[in-house]
DNA sequence: GATTGAAGACTAGTATGGAAGTTTTTCCTT
DNA sequence: AAGGAAAAACTTCCATACTAGTCTTCAATC
């Protein structure tokens, strides 16, 4: 078991516990940690090469993030991915997605537009290049400048919270996700629609975008099923 | 200093640190604690008699959720107001909530809904005997279980921490919120609208409830300078 | 063979000491 | 008196030891 090493010490200053939440935050949205799998403060204490403590508090992080959950005296693991929290997450990013994409409309921010039409280039050159990594990180890039254009960018932190639920099934499966041309247009028609001031347009052009996304998820459900948490079967609300 | 006594340990299983937590979100959220005050860990352990550690783990769960801030090898405070953040809060609350409202009326489920109107029903009764704190906890009730009559108990969650930021502008001013009355006749609105199916009213009723939230705000950022965040200057956006 | 229970190997939670870094104070120099 | 450098007094951060609770294992007992 050899030493694992932290992200880039760029600015050395950064406390380890900061480096461990984003190295863990990583393996766990890209599936490289696994749903369901144990982990353990002491071991990743191990073989990262520091103590127990600043392991401790990056969990602590990732629980308040929803990746991870500790339960007490027991044990630290990854939450296996919910179909009902995959679904909330897309209902919530598409309520305020939708909603930023009304407001961008609104203003017609020519400068901010420019950032975001920027990130639609650059995304072309990549999936002509067949960059998928590159693709999905302008792709993230572009509903960021967007929520920037609509005035909101700190929306865009809640956004990414509940994408990254969603995230952990595309990465299952990645022919199973929406093919880089779809999502290539679907943005140019929000992009249009924004650019043009049409407040509704850009707003059903958005949900559009946002709706296919859990088609295959059933699919991949039945597929991993131990990947998967089991869909709780007691009705909520209590007497 | 006497020794503050943490919050119910009717559970005694109960870790320290998470009573910290519910502890100081409280006192911080009712702006007991006051925006840009400064937290010891070294002080607050003393005051509660545990050591640093619990208290510091509680410091990390509520910078996670925004309400203070840690500077690293200098201190940690209680984020001030910010305008800004409000404002982001409640659109972002706004987005959220609109889309419960078209959904909850969409779905009409009756048992659920039954559970909303009696929420409603209890804070007229509270409103009667001019009880404002079971009328604030009951308004909040209204909307996690109108959530959960769209199917979407989750978001409440998600509403909440937003609600948290506007919360403290409110504690800062009672006079200044809305009357009791108005936000009944509002809630009345909303609900009558979401039982009769009509989800395009039942959005405009949550649209108007949420909107007037914010007419005081200015007023109370210039009143209480030194609780607010001064705005940033600076356009965001780097090249 | 099935059940029970005690010992050991885990786990997270807490206490404490010290390291690294920042801010304030103090005191000397000009 | 004003400016600046050293030092003292803070802060969070990390390492380590220990406590307390949970689960597993395995042997003794019924």
């Amino acid at each position: 078991m050899d030493l694992l090493t932290l992200p880039e010490m760029a600015s050395s200053a950064e406390p380890i516990a900061r480096r461990l939440v984003e190295w863990l935050r990583h393996a766990i949205v890209t599936m490289r940690i696994r749903p369901g799998e144990k982990l353990s403060e002491q071991e990743l204490a191990r073989r990262f090469g520091v103590s127990r403590q600043p392991v401790r508090e990056a969990f602590i992080k990732l629980a308040e993030s929803g990746l991870v959950r500790v339960l007490p005296q027991r044990g630290t693991m990854v939450v296996k991915i919910s179909i009902e929290a995959v679904e909330d997450a897309r209902f919530i990013r598409e309520a305020i997605e939708c909603a930023v994409a009304r407001e961008a409309a609104r203003r017609v921010d020519t400068r901010a537009l420019a950032e975001v039409r920027a990130r639609l280039d650059l995304a072309a050159e990549a999936m002509a290049a067949g960059d998928t990594e590159r693709f999905f990180a302008l792709d993230e890039e572009f509903h960021q400048r967007l929520a920037a254009a609509a005035g909101r960018p700190n929306s865009w932190r809640v956004v990414e919270e509940q994408k990254a639920q969603m995230d952990r099934a595309r990465y299952l499966d990645m022919s199973d996700s929406i093919p880089m041309k779809t999502v290539m247009a679907q943005h140019l028609a929000i992009l249009s629609a924004v650019e043009s001031g049409d407040e509704r347009a850009a707003e059903t052009a958005m949900r559009v975008h946002l709706t296919e996304i859990l088609v295959s998820l059933p699919k991949l459900a039945s597929r991993w099923p131990d990947l998967f948490e089991a869909r709780e079967t007691e009705t909520s609300g209590a007497a």
